[in-house]
DNA sequence: TCTGACCGAGCTGTATACAGATGTTATATT
DNA sequence: AATATAACATCTGTATACAGCTCGGTCAGA
């Protein structure tokens, strides 16, 4: 987010909305489907750190931007609390979490197994479209040697991340290798400024390179590997920073409630 | 007011944490003691088939029951929603969820891999509550030969299920293996009038002890491996089961399929 | 008798007014 | 001036009326 996209706000919602209504717009949605839709925006807005950790999410804010009352952006909230993503404090708000470097590396760990544990319970078959998709993945990796934009990188990762879970045949697998992602995904990004963009890049499309190559070959358990390896290397550069910035305080990012009088 | 003076200048609150759990009672409950309290009373009784499957919960009448209005029970319902115990249908009622054999399997083998993960992420240390917590289910299990009793024996599987819980560091790893537990567990327990009691019960003591034992000598990893052992036994009773009505019944002992999925 | 449309009981979904909680700001007191 | 206290703005939590949905029962018509 270096350079400014000042008006993502709006146009994101608008594009979502378009994406997730996409087709028939002539049939009312039911209360699942809003539901479904107004979730996934919120997430992504918060994975994509246009909520970075310690905003604070108005519920009537989202409720008048949303045209419902606060029940229905209340039941959202409630379950990205459930997973994580927010904490929903009486009288105060409802507030982006900040993970400490302890879950995180708790998060990253999980998802580390739990990545080896898809080529082993039930995967799915990889067809055309699986590779044609990272294929499409491939080219916009490359397209951003030209300079960094963490929100089209963000999208990027979580575009990867969709085609992978759609490897997954376990459906509980699957949901919960989701909510770990989203979990954690954000906090890779807000290391990125921090990290050396074409480093970051390269390993991205190594990464899809390589899964690419499995793909074809029809080896999810190399996929799989590629992946894992992958996690471990971002697990890597964030330590390495923290490392090379925070040995003289005690935690670099830890302490939440700390704030502001700085 | 007994913060003293530190060098917190005006940041002396934030002390939510000081609610004490085990003293003072006197002190009304705040909105997520009362969730937690609701959610956990209706949880156990699904998971106990106080609230067999295909049973409709009605709002009211929970909310009659807890002296609450709709609000807070549709707050838990729709979490229990989301870990797959119920399925809330508009303009028909909140309906306790079936078992499909299929997600069965998935449930059980995923619990199985995360069993063995226990001892690999960072596990706690077992300490002597744990083992006299332990011997107690020992003389619960031991009475249980006087005979059939499914209620007792879900409750006894529970707080079993509790024990080794405590025994996970990871608290994301802790979150996904409390509610696999809870969206398989009524299923094994649906599955008991067709079983033979003392089988399903020597079982369960002999599992108890071996984990005792396992304790006693401050090993995590076999108390991890007898628990996974365990599960794949009760699988295979289920299965066993399962092909006893239709076919010959297969050899008790199978290999734990890990990867098939027929 | 059979069929099909309709209606109503009962449930969940939504909107909204009010109650409770929290952090800040203003004010009185030393 | 420093500090404790009270008042207040603002947020979430709750209760409740009403709208929308589903399904079983009912009744008219062929």
């Amino acid at each position: 987010m270096s350079t400014g996209n000042k008006t993502t706000s709006k146009r994101n919602l608008n594009e979502t909305q378009s994406i997730s209504l996409g087709t028939v717009r002539s049939t009312k949605e039911s209360a699942n489907e809003r539901h479904q839709r107004i979730y996934q925006v919120i997430r992504e807005r918060i994975s994509l750190l246009h909520y970075p950790p310690h905003t604070v999410i108005g519920e009537i804010e989202l409720a008048d931007e949303f045209n419902v009352s606060r029940t229905p952006i209340r039941r959202v909230l409630q379950r990205l609390q459930y997973e994580g993503l927010v904490d929903i404090r009486s009288g105060v708000g409802t507030v982006v979490t900040d993970i400490d470097i302890k879950t995180m590396k708790e998060v990253y760990d999980l998802r580390m197994y739990l990545t080896e544990l898809i080529s082993e319970l039930s995967p799915r078959v990889i067809n055309s479209e699986h590779i044609s998709a990272m294929e499409s993945l491939m080219s916009r990796t490359k397209s951003m040697y030209d300079g960094p934009d963490s929100e089209a990188y963000g999208r990027l990762c979580n575009d990867l991340h969709e085609v992978l879970i759609s490897l997954i045949g376990s459906a509980p697998l699957r949901e919960i290798t989701d909510n770990l992602y989203y979990r954690s995904a954000r906090i890779w990004i807000t290391f990125l400024p921090n990290l050396v963009w074409t480093d970051v890049i390269y390993d991205q499309e190594m990464e899809t390179a390589e899964i690419i190559a499995a793909m074809k070959r029809n080896d999810i358990r190399g996929v799989v590997q590629v992946r894992r390896y992958y996690l471990h290397t971002l697990l890597s550069r964030i330590s390495d920073y923290l490392r090379g910035v925070g040995h003289a305080t005690v935690s670099p990012m830890t302490p939440i409630a700390i704030n502001s009088n700085d």
